[in-house]
DNA sequence: TGTACATCAGTGAACGCGCGTTCACTGATGTAC
DNA sequence: TGTACATCAGTGAACGCGCGTTCACTGATGTAC
């Protein structure tokens, strides 16, 4: 049996709607406080009918973090490509992107950094995972920025730079209107952690 | 009227159970899941005593962060003074100290970085206040490890440290037995910071 | 083409349960005089 | 010393409410032949 597109479109529709809908409660009190009820009505769906999507609000989450959380952090990476659009380096590229983004989806970056954090282990893994790609990325954009670093970029730098990253569009926020100052601080943050790793030695 | 001091210390006796009990749930399911009964059954005391001690789940959250998170950090903090017990720098200290203390209390450690990132504003104020304490802290700690610097600590790398600190933190109660790894690793990216800081200018 | 059947998203009714909160009460302790 | 009163932590009963889940059903669509 083969399913109709149409229907297929519908029901990812609704699913996408039952995944904003999560985000935007989360915001407002903490994915772990939701019910089950309380989304399907946000999403406009009946409460019987959360279960054509999803088994339970764990497999929800689980959901949010591989789909919109996955293209969400993928955005950032694709900036470290070369001729992605804008002006300087990848890595203030990959920085002014992140920061840009976290302020146009608000909800989506305080869920992936509350649930980073969180008591849930599957979501931290899940995450973890996640950012671990973004780490790679920024391995990659810090040492296109010194044509010095040809034995690479050590990656307790990367480490430390994923997780300044991360601060910093935390601290966007609460403080939108820091945008440009917290980007100025973040990328000396980083190249100071670079810089400083490359004098003392110790690479890779 | 005045209170017996028996009366009073059994009183902050219960209130201490309700905190622990919370922290206890909390590590399992997260904070904003935790209801008012859950909490009082896992205390050992009927729900309406809950009242006698705490107006609601989010007073008892913010006690718990003023109460045993400020003592909590307090003991790290603590560890910059001078003659404050075992060997090694100041820096070092914290950072051990740190380590261990998170490895003595997870729930505990595991509540402050949850909810520093967490969804309700009003902890993450809270918290936001003692980490900046333990942000001076470390200034203090990194500056008193090079004579050379006479003119401090920029605030962008103790800003850096002290969220490296935490990473490093929540990363030991992933994996407790890498603890010397990451203390290790710590140091080297706080060294990092400060060294390319001071080499590349930009002070205070 | 028509007919019988399968699939599947959505739904309303109903269930038992735990929730937060209110209330009036108990009993121990402290104060007034 | 005795008596009357105030304070206050703890409690059990009771309330209305929203929860997660089950069930049987609908109706639209796709498949078989």
């Amino acid at each position: 049996l083969r399913v109709n597109p149409e229907k297929k479109e519908e029901k990812e529709r609704v699913a996408h709607a039952l995944l904003r809908a999560t985000l935007r409660l989360a915001a407002a009190h903490g994915f772990t406080s939701l019910g089950l009820r309380e989304v399907a009505r946000a999403a406009e769906i009946a409460p019987t009918s959360f279960y054509r999507h999803f088994a339970d609000m764990e497999e929800l989450g689980l959901a949010l973090i591989d789909d919109l959380g996955g293209r969400f952090i993928d955005g950032w990476i694709a900036r470290v490509k070369p001729g992605s659009g804008d002006a300087g380096t990848p890595l203030e590229s990959i920085v002014s992107h992140a920061l840009a983004a976290a302020l146009e989806d608000p909800e989506l970056m305080r869920f992936i950094l509350a649930e980073r954090a969180g008591a849930l282990p599957p979501f931290r893994a899940a995450l973890s995972q996640k950012v671990s790609l973004l780490k790679g990325a920024l391995q990659v954009a810090i040492a296109s920025e010194h044509a010095t670093a040809e034995a690479g970029v050590s990656t307790y730098v990367s480490d430390a730079a994923v997780v300044l990253l991360l601060e910093a569009c935390g601290q966007l926020l609460e403080q939108p209107e820091q945008s440009t100052l917290l980007r100025a601080r973040l990328l000396r943050q980083i190249r100071a952690l670079f810089s400083g790793a490359a004098s003392t030695g110790g690479n890779t």
